[in-house]
DNA sequence: ATTTATGCAAATCGTTTGCAAACCT
DNA sequence: AGGTTTGCAAACGATTTGCATAAAT
C-alpha cells in the first residue's frame, strides 16, 4: 500500500535533512516522526510524550527543536500558549492552514482549496503592502471558537 | 479635539462594563486602558508595566484578565508565548486583523479595508465550514517575517 | 461594614539547559 | 576516540495565586 511507502520515504527525507547537518536519526526521533505523520492536527508536547512514554519531555523538546530548525517539523503557537508541532509542508507536500480555537487551545488543520487560497493570497498580498511582513507561502491562522466550545456558551 | 472626546467616552465605556458586575474602574486599570489606547499595536505585559512603573506584574496581569473577561481589552497570543493586549474592537470601532512575526515575535496591526474584507470573509467562510468553528468577526493572525526579521537573515 | 483591589512573595506550568552517562560511526 | 544524544534534575520566564493590607462603596 502507498502510505507504508510513504513513511518509508519520509524516514528517508528526514534521516537526509539529519545527516545533512551531522546529526542522528536516532530511534526517539523517529518516533516523534512516525506520531506526528500519523496525527490529522497539531500535536502538543504534552500528548506526544504520553504517547510515547520512553521518551522524556527534555527528549522531546530537545529532538522537536532540532527538527524544528531543519524545517521537518514547525511549530504552532496555540492560544493557549503551548506549542503545537506537525510536519512540514514541504515534507508532507500538503498546504494547509490552521483553525485556532480562543477558548480551549485547540488546533485544527485546514486543508488547502483552490478558493481558499485564492481568497487568502490575496489578503495576503494587501496585509503584506501595508505591513512590510514577508509572509511565507502565507500561512494563516484564523481565530475562533471550536464546535465543542461554541456549545458551551 | 475629538481625541480628547474619544478618551473620555472610553473610559465612560470601560467603567459601565467594570460596574455592571460590581468591579471598580481604580486608577491602576484607567491608565492600563488609556495605554493601550496610545497604542498603534498590541503591547506586552513587560511594556505595560515599564510604562506604567507604579503597576506592579500581578496587578497588571489581573487587571487585564478582568478586563479580558468584560471585553474590554483582547489578548493575542504572540509566537512568542507571550501575551499581546489591546482595546476590543467594539470599543475602539476599528476592525483589523494582525500579523505575528514567527522570529521576533512582534505583533502588528492591519488595517482592515474592504478588498481584504471580502477576502478574508470569504476565506473564514470556507474555513468554517471545513473545520466547525464559529470565527469570530473572522479574526485572522497571518505568519510571517517582520521587515526587520527578513533583513537579517 | 462589607466587598473589591492591591502588592508582595511564593507557586505553577511550559520550556530550556547543565552535566554526566550512553550511543553512534 | 570523537562527536552526538539521552536522561535526570535544576533553572527559567511568563503567568497565576494566597494572603494580608488598603481602598472604594
Amino acid at each position: 500500500m502507498s502510505s507504508d511507502l510513504d513513511i518509508k520515504r519520509l524516514h528517508h527525507d528526514v534521516a537526509l535533512r539529519l545527516s545533512s547537518v551531522g546529526q542522528r536519526y536516532t530511534d526517539g526521533r523517529q518516533q516523534i516522526v512516525e506520531f506526528l505523520a500519523g496525527s490529522p492536527r497539531p500535536v502538543g508536547v504534552a500528548a506526544i510524550v504520553k504517547e510515547l512514554p520512553d521518551i522524556p519531555q527534555s527528549s522531546a523538546y530537545r529532538s522537536l527543536g532540532v527538527l524544528t530548525q531543519l524545517n521537518v517539523t514547525r511549530r504552532i503557537a496555540g492560544t493557549d500558549d503551548n506549542g503545537y508541532y506537525e510536519l512540514s509542508e514541504d515534507l508532507v507536500g500538503r498546504h494547509h492552514h490552521h483553525a485556532l480555537c480562543e477558548s480551549c487551545g485547540r488546533v485544527v488543520d485546514i486543508d488547502s482549496s483552490s478558493k481558499l487560497e485564492k481568497a487568502l493570497t490575496e489578503a495576503a498580498r494587501i496585509a503584506s503592502e501595508q505591513t512590510g511582513f514577508t509572509l511565507d507561502a502565507h500561512r494563516m491562522d484564523l481565530v475562533g471558537l471550536c464546535r465543542d466550545c461554541a456549545n458551551k456558551t
